[in-house]
DNA sequence: GGAGTCATGTAACTTGTTACATGATTGA
DNA sequence: TCAATCATGTAACAAGTTACATGACTCC
C-alpha cells in the first residue's frame, strides 16, 4: 500500500543530506533546532528500517563495546532522487491548531481576568523564545563564517519565527490594551 | 479510562456558548474561520455522542421532512464548568510542524531556483491571507457594533494571523534577498 | 548518589482525516 | 443540468506520542 503523507520519511532523508546518521541523531537534531518541527522515535526508528528494505538508505554499524551498537544511516542515490521530487514541490501549509486562539474566541465565556492571564502567558513565551532564537541565530552566523553551506537555511528558518514572534508580541500589546482592567 | 488531551471537545463546548448548535453547524463554523482551528465529522459526531451521554451538553431534536432530523445541542451546567475549568489554564503551544522550513533547511539539496519558488509561492499564499482576513476583520468590526459580545475575540484571532503574516512577508523579501539570482 | 547522556527499539494508545452511504433542495 | 448546501453518521486508515525495557558512563 502506498504512502499517503508521512513527513517524517522526508525529514529523515533530508536531515541524512547533512551527513550521515544514527536515528538518536536526528531525534536530537530536531529537538534542539526546536521550534517548527520534532520527532519521535516511535516514527524514526521503524521509518529508517523502512527507509532502509526499500533501499533510500544505507546502513552501517559501529560496533561498541558497551550498550546498543550505533547504525549510521547514509542516503543512497535512489534516497537522493526520492527527496529531490518532494523537494522540488511548492510546500503547502500544514493544517494547524492554535490552541491560545482557540480559547480567546471563547473569551467571553472565559471573562476578562482570564483572558489577561492567557495574554500574559503567551507574553512571556514570545519574550524568552525570543531571547533564545536571538542566541541561535548567532550561531548559525558563526557557522556560515566557518563554511557550513547548511547554515545559511538554518538561519532563515530561524529568522522566520523572530519575524513571527516580534509581530505577535505587538499583538499582544494591541489585546491587552483593548482588554485594560 | 480517562482523556488525555483531546481539544476537540473543548473546541465543541465552546462553540456551544455562542449558541445551540448542530454538528454539522460546528464544522461548517470552524472552515469558515479557517486559519486556525478545524474539526472533522469523524471528530465531532463521536464527541457530540460521547458529551451527551456525559452529560455535558443536551440534545434536542428538529424533525425535518426531507433528510435527517437536525440534532441541536446547547451546553449543560456541567458542561459549563467542564469549559470553564479549561479555559482557565493557560494555553500551551501546541508542536507546530512547518513544512516550508523543513524543506527550507535541507535548501543546499535543493538548489537555488527550487528555494526561490518555495518562497515565491508562500508569499503569494500570504498576500491572498492578508486579502481575507482585512474582510474578515472588517465583518467582525461590524458584527462588534451590532452588539455580538464574541465578535470582539474572533477578531483578535484574525488580527493575530494579520500580524503574523505582515512580518512573515517582510521575512519572505528579506530571504529573497539573499537569495538573489 | 543522582541526573543527564548515549543508544536502540517496541507496544499500546490517542488523535485525527478521508471517503463513503444517503438523498432532497436550491440556485446559477 | 450541474454543483453546492443541508444533514447525519461510520469504517478504515494514517500518523504520531508516550512510556517502557535495557544498561553503561560521566559529570556535579
Amino acid at each position: 500500500m502506498a504512502q499517503k503523507q508521512n513527513r517524517s520519511r522526508y525529514a529523515i532523508l533530508g536531515m541524512l543530506t547533512y551527513q550521515p546518521m544514527s536515528g538518536y541523531d536526528i531525534q536530537k537534531f530536531f529537538a534542539d533546532i526546536a521550534g517548527f518541527w520534532q520527532e519521535s522515535y516511535g516514527q524514526i526508528y521503524p521509518n529508517l528500517r523502512q527507509l532502509w528494505q526499500e533501499g533510500l538508505v544505507s546502513k552501517q554499524v559501529e560496533e561498541r563495546e558497551k550498550g546498543p551498537n550505533r547504525h549510521v544511516y547514509a542516503l543512497t542515490e535512489a534516497g537522493q532522487q526520492v527527496l529531490q521530487t518532494w523537494l522540488q514541490e511548492t510546500a503547502e501549509p500544514l493544517p494547524i491548531r492554535n490552541e491560545l486562539l482557540l480559547k480567546l474566541i471563547f473569551g467571553h465565556q472565559a471573562g476578562h481576568a482570564a483572558n489577561r492571564r492567557q495574554l500574559e502567558a503567551f507574553k512571556e513565551q514570545l519574550t524568552a523564545d525570543i531571547g533564545n532564537l536571538n542566541i541561535v541565530e548567532a550561531w548559525q552566523e558563526a557557522q556560515m563564517d566557518e563554511g557550513d553551506p547548511h547554515a545559511q537555511y538554518r538561519r532563515m528558518a530561524v529568522r522566520y519565527n523572530l519575524h513571527a514572534n516580534q509581530a505577535l508580541l505587538t499583538w499582544c500589546d494591541e489585546c491587552l490594551a483593548e482588554l485594560a482592567p
